[in-house]
DNA sequence: CTTGCCTTTTACGTTAACGTCAATGCTAAA
DNA sequence: TTTAGCATTGACGTTAACGTAAAAGGCAAG
């Protein structure tokens, strides 16, 4: 168990920003007896989550659906054929990020070639 | 040369959005005689270049950097080289990106097995 | 010519994602 | 016991990225 202070420092962001995200329902850090935040590894590892779905540009709404549903233990057969339809969902849109960024790359390549040729000569 | 209207539907943008990549100095459209905006071919490419830097969650002021040094004409050797290293460091960020997305997707098809095996039995 | 639809600039409004500050409280050290 | 160093909850401030409304003008149709 972690405290807001290690967590912070572990994952460079303030603990301003750790409450704020259990503000809207993204973490649910467990309490002390004088009622000090507590982070599990289960925190840890959706903050992990959280962050890096940041860094792709979601929104913390979109995020917070992701993590939701995929945290949960979705019980009922129509609960699981939801996630599992929302699940391959997310995959496909992450391939596309993946084939995007593969283009960008190349792009950037061509470009950085140009610029090298024109270095030598 | 397209107008705002035109290049606003085209990509699903408002022409607030226009203006305001233009105020920033992201876009230059030429104007018109009676100074309506003008998008060249050019400018729908950046134009693309800027929207594709969003959706990873790039900010308009790093699209701008990156824009700019990709489209000036760099003629100094010094600038050639600043330009390049920039360029290389871009690259792989992408690169890392993409990492981190295949990541994402394995994690999420692992999740989704066992979701579809729950299903099955 | 005036009505309607487009554009322009100016300027204030809005929302997400925090930053920052104040007031309060526990507690370990001096 | 007082001082210092943490954490807590409000609550207001800030910034990026636009939204939106107002005022003014071009121009083609009726």
């Amino acid at each position: 168990m972690k405290t807001t202070r290690e967590v912070a420092q572990l994952f460079q962001v303030s603990s301003r920003t750790l409450r704020y995200y259990e503000e809207l329902g993204l973490l649910k850090p467990a309490r002390s007896e004088v009622n000090q935040r507590l982070f599990s590894k289960a925190d840890c590892t959706r903050l992990k989550l959280i962050l890096r779905g940041k860094r792709f540009g979601f929104t913390l709404e979109e995020i917070k659906e992701m993590v939701l549903l995929f945290d949960k233990d979705r019980t009922g057969k129509k609960q699981l054929e939801r996630t599992i339809k929302f699940g391959t969902e997310k995959i496909e849109e992450v391939e596309g990020k993946i084939k995007e960024l593969q283009e960008m790359k190349e792009e950037m390549e061509i470009l950085l070639l140009e610029f090298t040729e024109k270095l030598d000569k």
